[in-house]
DNA sequence: CTGAAAGCGCTTACAG
DNA sequence: CTGAAAGCGCTTACAG
């Protein structure tokens, strides 16, 4: 037989008892040394490595998460890496589920397949779900016996999340037009129902109010996605509704970019005649042309911050111990500006 | 106790044995209707989901994989995405680990942890690991019991690949530029230690030979990574190095990006002077400015592929069965050609 | 400090 | 078709 060593194997070889051999696998402190030694040898020897699927089982934990995504963008890769970064560094595994549609059984599927899988908590990174937007709302309802954290979802009492400060990146965009001297400020939103974009949109707006420069309805379009595609149609329409416009507050780095091509095809000069913001700061957006003033959003830390609070839930006891809610529930990053030519102008 | 119901639980409900509980759980045959019936009303009421845990340790099977990455890219994601759902289709559940760094411990740390894990086998998503480049050729070596899996690696005979046909990309590419009538085709290759670099810099190199104008040394600068910063730095060399180059083939659509805003800086049009193409078509290639000329990879497949490929190994039993190496052990997926402004000129 | 016993929740032969 | 027994490889009390 190549089977692995187990446990028993090890006790065998170094005439000990498999309890021995959990201690000092298991680092406890009250193995006298010697017997430590002659059971590391034999560990050594046999090269044995704990199964952990019966450390799962007999431990009643599996120090295991799950996390689900789904058409998965720069900013969602990002935040991954940054949690299974963290999930190595706290000790748990992660396990990946791939979203294959909205529906409300797939998503509960999903969920219970987690579960049954013995996760200890999952993360749900999934911004919206389309249509079935409702059954987030029932979240708390789930029947879920484990602790479940929102990336980038609007913050509810019944749920906890993670998520960029939309709002706040709405405002120092719109400022940063504004402190440009731009008179005729326009923006393209992200999609209808999405939490992020209804939070930039509405503090695009705040933001020209409190400069006394209220914007007209004419002079924000809803995109119909978040990709270049939806940014070029979108500033089409601008162009046909807001004449004059002399900057804009695109919604990410995608839907900027598409703006500027159509701008280029028109004639129209950036920054000259309309300085453009987006949001994001993908690696390309520094050779854009021109290089594109955005803000920053750290998806990694996004991610190490949400494992994080997770697993902080999973040792808290989350579930077992119900907990009011407060403010905490709802952690927020904010971005940061990086100023470029597209508004240096 | 709120703990889950157990199958113990289900069979004194039911009035049946675990082992009957455990057959209608997995859908076997020699169970009466009515028993079954009787315990699946069991099972409803108590919300029975069997616990993997306990079934991996029983089976000795854990109907697991896992996937390493690190700085994962646009084309990595992809694949991640239809890995992941590959594997949910096959059965198997998908173990997350991010590489940290390249050194010969982390790596061999990583791989046993995914064993330790039970995983049954493993993908490497990680095309070259820094200057510890060897390890990999020692693959075979590695005392792993499990099969392993490379994406995008260049193929060996130690090891299995699933990949890009890089070459062939390097041709079609090229043979684009030169169908154009294009004379002085410059190249912008990726970074050196790296296959798929490597291999189109070749068939870039070979493809100009066929047509009787094989390129001088310095029609090809080597870009110090796939970013489109080392794009504006490569180009900005080739502009000295190979004055009245008409065209470019560049490693990757970031470089590509990096290259044109370079030209555009130098009043360097596109594509009348110089045609441009990249391999990747990123999202954003279709707003770049111009919109970019480049090599489709269809990254999800590659994922979906190796998959598939990784739990054929599985279950044919690789590494208990040791089998001769043939030419299927390196799989090669093709690009395809999209044409747009950056050469239609 | 060390070991004998029982158990985690399933499944796999083996009887009947 | 159904059940009693043993086992997967660990850990957790409990003795000593």
């Amino acid at each position: 037989m190549n089977r692995r060593a187990t446990i028993s194997d090890v006790a065998l070889l170094a005439g000990v008892s498999k309890q021995t051999v959990s201690r000092v696998v298991n680092g406890s402190d009250k193995v006298l040394p010697e017997t430590r030694q002659r059971v590391q040898a034999a560990i050594d020897e046999l090269d044995f490595r704990p199964n952990m699927a019966a450390r799962q089982l007999s431990r009643g934990r599996s120090f295991t998460l799950g996390i689900v995504g789904r058409n998965r963008n720069y900013v969602s890769t990002r935040s991954y890496s940054g949690a299974a970064t963290t999930a190595d560094e706290m000790g748990y595994a992660l396990i990946m589920k791939e979203l294959e549609s909205g529906d409300i059984d797939s998503v509960r599927q999903v969920l219970l397949a987690l579960q049954d899988l013995q996760c200890e908590g999952i993360l749900w990174t999934i911004p919206e779900v389309d249509r079935s937007y409702a059954w987030l709302e029932q979240a708390g309802m789930l029947e879920l016996k484990i602790p479940l954290l929102f990336l980038n979802v609007r913050p509810r009492a019944t749920i906890k999340t993670v998520s960029f400060d939309h709002y706040y990146a709405g405002k120092i965009a719109t400022e940063h037009l504004l402190s440009l001297g731009r008179q005729r400020i326009a923006h393209i939103s992200g999609p209808d129902g999405w939490w992020s974009a209804e939070s930039r949109r509405r503090a695009w707006g705040d933001a020209l109010l409190q400069a006394k420069m209220p914007a007209p309805q004419e002079a924000c379009v809803i995109a119909q996605s978040w990709q270049a595609a939806a940014g070029y149609e979108a500033f089409s329409q601008l162009l046909e509704n807001y004449p004059g416009m002399d900057a804009l507050f695109a919604c990410n780095d995608q839907v900027a970019l598409g703006a500027m091509l159509k701008a280029h095809e028109q004639g129209i000069r950036i920054p000259e005649d309309v300085a453009v913001i987006g949001v994001d700061n993908l690696p390309e957006s520094a050779f854009f042309f021109p290089p594109l003033t955005t803000l920053e959003q750290d998806a990694r830390q996004l991610g190490c911050n949400a494992v994080r609070k997770l697993v902080g839930m999973v040792e808290r006891g989350f579930g077992t111990v119900p907990e009011r809610s407060n403010e905490d529930d709802n952690e927020l990053l904010r971005h940061t500006l990086v100023v470029r030519r597209s508004t240096a102008g």
